[in-house]
DNA sequence: ATAGTTTTAAAACAATCACTCTAAAACAAT
DNA sequence: ATTGTTTTAGAGTGATTGTTTTAAAACTAT
């Protein structure tokens, strides 16, 4: 066979991925890239084609590992309403390291959205992912006697889904975190 | 004195906004911005600076021309249950012509938001704007008896505008508009 | 007219962009 | 050990980036 390589795939999709979803896609040079994955050009070329490659690896990994794992573990199982409320909760834990970083599937959306069609398909696929998860969320509060039953889910899933997005937009811009609690308080409002 | 400017400001600002609009602040060139404008180099720096210059300029004029002029004219008077209604509309019809924009103000915080202060506190000032505007519609709807009176108004303004945001992110990648209709649905049972 | 000031057009700037090339290195199979 | 294949490191590619420079043009005030 030939030699193996020698560096870590998911190191590296994890490190341009927080590249991409720090900075976006167009602010991200390979310098930056090389810089985080501590690959060389050649490396990141014979292994994803292109920046425009290794940015959709980047995006499918983020819709893996961070989307459908987050949509598995609050809203799948467990007592629903508590877990759309740690589901949303978690969104803004998890950029908590260093970047202020809100969801890569938003920050894409406007940048590439209208421009990429290849993209505008993966992030599309990636919000189904956890719009998929709200409305299983929401009919098993249905199921178990938490929500009325003439809801309808679909509906409260998509204005969920609504309200959330906006609130990721919102954490790119806002300071502190008082602004959380008053728009957590209306998403509690909603699962009544 | 001395020799007058011989292009037109309006127009030029117009110009160059829909170039930001459209691609965001990193992806439109100066190249793209001299075109759009029919502007020289020279011109553009010694009018505005710098690229940066002129994105801020640009965005001053969206607060200005978009985004305070459709909330005085849906928000500030009239039937305030139908001028919400036509004030989301307007949000997308505005997009009608060619571009597929979303929001300049939703753009600029995803792109830019964390990164650079000067453009944040802008953002977050044209945020307001509209925010106030909802604000003040629900107001009038309350003493106009449309929703009750003990209805929080600060919480709903906030509510319908992450439910706005959640939209205008949307716009980016949905096609057709059976999901506008839906989320409108969505909007209005929050004013009953 | 002339002097004073600013804008304009166009060429040119260094720096950075995404990307490619070349040759050495690192493995498996024989 | 040799062969075959692929990855790696690092220099180098032309094109594009935002910006500056230079000189002509266009105006007002005197």
């Amino acid at each position: 066979m030939a030699r193996p390589k020698s560096f870590n795939q998911d190191h590296v999709l994890t490190q341009a991925m927080l590249c991409f979803w720090d900075r976006g896609y167009t602010a991200t040079s390979m310098k930056h890239l090389e810089a985080a994955t501590s690959l060389t050009p050649g490396s990141i070329y014979n292994s994803f084609g292109s920046k425009d490659g290794l940015f959709i690896a980047a995006l499918d990994y983020y819709i893996k590992r961070v989307v459908t794992r987050r949509v598995e573990k609050y809203l799948l199982d467990g007592d629903p309403i508590k877990g759309i409320d740690a589901y949303f909760y978690d969104c803004f834990r998890a950029q908590g390291k260093e970047i202020q970083g809100g969801c890569l599937l938003i920050n894409t959306s406007t940048e590439l959205g209208p421009h990429d069609e290849v993209v505008r398909e993966k992030v599309l696929q990636g919000m189904k992912v956890a719009q998929r998860g709200l409305l299983a969320a929401i009919d098993r509060a249905k199921d178990l006697g938490q929500i009325a039953k003439e809801t309808d889910s679909q509906a409260k899933a998509v204005h969920l889904g609504l309200v959330l997005n906006g609130m990721l937009v919102q954490t790119k811009i806002a300071r502190g975190d008082q602004w959380l609690d008053n728009a957590m308080a209306n998403v509690r409002s909603l699962l009544h």
